[in-house]
DNA sequence: ATGTGCTGAATGAACGTTCATTCTCGGAAT
DNA sequence: ATTCCGAGAATGAACGTTCATTCAGCACAT
């Protein structure tokens, strides 16, 4: 059992490098811009062989959100096991929201549309929406010492516009530096002011 | 010289016209999805005649832009002929935000997409958000009694943010009512902070 | 007859996907 | 030490489809 189970990781591993060649051909030319000839070269092997890692294009797709979902997943956790919850996210989100990700922000504009046209795509980045909030009411929980229950009833809507404003963000065209951050500190005002909402709203309640 | 000026209003008008046919269309396959026999036959007419009134399929964006813009423009000239300016664009704003509209949410998305990977398509997005920045700053110097140059240079920021949350409320996917409506309030309150804010720091700079 | 507006079949390129084929190379047999 | 084997990695030509674009020809008004 030994031997598949080696097998599946060493091509799983394969994957993830993969997706990382991949991703910047696929920010660049879109999801149906991108023909799988250039996926194939911008991962330097041949068509054929690239389908052996991902039977369509759809499924390169899906790779993407999962490969975004759990370098985000990593940063949640870095942010419940700290002493500071809050003070950590704040900095998480400010570090986010600062940094002029141009292909970050180019490959969220894409599966954003394509989540609206197709739905399995659609499904998918749903689920990665749903499980990031779900993470980030974890949070919320955790510093107002609410139930789960409690804090998914309670701060559904601001954590939801936290990663909506994050992902805003990041789709922002370039600009002239002043006028960039100028709108990444207003944006960062309002999260904190969002944030200060869910902390007073929990004493207050 | 009136012929070919008639013509030509006469074709703009057309142009228009397929501008809606097609808006459908585009919204639901994408920049690159949507054929120009799928264009061609939502306007219903021959792939031919087609390219008589768009030559390409960036002009078709172009238009769809163009036409949006022009949309905003009417509704901005209302909000500064009011006598309550601020009123109405607060109104204009919530009607923006709760109404549901998907197939706008869609076309947004496709184009913020498209803005960022094709140059040609990014200049024209880039300039029809500045515009509607601009005419957003203008309320706020009209509201504030600064100059517009002053409005310009102290409120680029919130009126860019302004906007980036009524596109990013109409390129969430579809939810639950209840999730829905906490979620159109806490973006709406959001931006009326955002306005409040705007009027406050002129009354006191 | 002449001009005009429009059609939809034709064209060649490019698409996603498949597959017969070749290459590579670690270890078993001699 | 040499040969051979087989399994998986990799190739790129081929397939049927669909694409953007063009244009010969039709109907109809003048």
């Amino acid at each position: 059992m030994t031997a598949p189970a080696a097998l599946t990781a060493a091509s799983d591993a394969r994957s993830v490098e993969i997706l990382d060649l991949v991703r910047h051909a696929f920010a660049e030319k879109g999801f149906d811009g991108a023909s799988m000839q250039d996926l194939a070269r911008a991962a330097g092997m041949s068509v054929g062989n690239f389908y052996r890692y991902f039977p369509s294009k759809a499924a390169i797709v899906e790779g993407l959100i999962h490969r975004d979902l759990s370098e985000i997943e990593a940063t949640f956790a870095a942010v419940m096991g700290s002493p500071d919850p809050l003070a950590v996210l704040r900095a998480t989100l400010a570090e986010r929201v600062n940094e002029d990700c141009a292909a970050d922000g180019q490959i969220w504009a894409e599966i954003t549309a394509a989540a609206l046209r197709k739905p399995e795509i659609g499904a998918v980045a749903q689920k990665m929406e749903d499980e990031i909030a779900g993470y980030m009411m974890a949070v919320f929980a955790r510093i107002t010492g609410l139930s789960l229950a409690e804090a998914h009833i309670r701060f559904r809507a601001q954590a939801t516009l936290i990663v909506m404003l994050v992902k805003a963000a990041a789709m922002q065209p370039a600009q002239e530096p002043e006028t960039r951050s100028n709108l990444s500190a207003l944006i960062l005002r309002t999260i904190d002011r969002t944030l200060d909402e869910v902390v007073a709203s929990a004493l207050k309640g």
